[in-house]
DNA sequence: CCGACGCATCAACATTTCTTGATTAGGAGA
DNA sequence: TCTCCTAATCAAGAAATGTTGATGCGTCGG
């Protein structure tokens, strides 16, 4: 019965949280915590592969969750807060008390109707 | 440079991360919203197969989103409030901002040294 | 005790995601 | 211009993840 209202949001829930579920892609934004970053500095970091480090820019990139700058022949990374801001109300929404008016107390009365 | 540490916590991100990244356990927790269900009530309101469900239940539970209770024949799923906290404390973690004494400017200094 | 039910688990297959090495493209400097 | 440098992209293979149908196990009702 339940109306298939959100399914926009779940695909987007979905594509942030499949970003940030990967190792490598969680430390790059670690380092970016540091403020922006060129790729090289991140590759020199993390000791990775170069077309293995820009495959996962790309996932974040595609996700929103960073942005890229180009400036001579290097390219620049930074996160975007506003995509931390989006995930986090996602995160907010998924908590039992975000939905209002109801208990979060079993339904005994029937099981399968 | 960086210290290795934390990974500890990137491994748990991962991994509540990745429970996350899946429409179908999405729509379980949505699901789960309206308090405990029973897992025979999820699979008639999301069309799912018996086994399918069951394999990402345990993904969730696994993660410990989710917890599960035996009543007779039936299994009840509900949503474990701590585990969508640590959730929401993971991705504020996340924010620029939440690396104190550093700016968020680009160190346009030195790129590769 | 027997059969139906609810659900977990397994094996096999399909699909997706990640890694690696090679290629390509544009900018910088000689 | 020629060459080196940075980084994106591609193709191929490896690995992880999701799906499906079958099987097994405990519980309930007859």
């Amino acid at each position: 019965m339940l109306p298939r209202v959100r399914t926009k949001r779940r695909a987007r829930s979905v594509e942030l949280f499949h970003a940030l579920s990967d190792e490598t892609r969680l430390e790059i934004l670690e380092l970016l915590h540091h403020g922006e970053q060129c790729v090289c500095e991140l590759q020199a970091v993390l000791g990775a592969a170069q077309s293995r480090l820009s495959f996962h820019l790309k996932v974040l990139r595609d996700a929103g969750l960073v942005i890229d700058r180009k400036d001579g022949r290097w390219s620049y990374y930074a996160i975007v807060p506003t995509a931390i801001a989006a995930v986090h109300d996602l995160v907010v929404g998924l908590r039992p008390s975000a939905i209002p008016g109801r208990s979060a107390l079993p339904v005994i009365s029937r099981c399968c109707g």
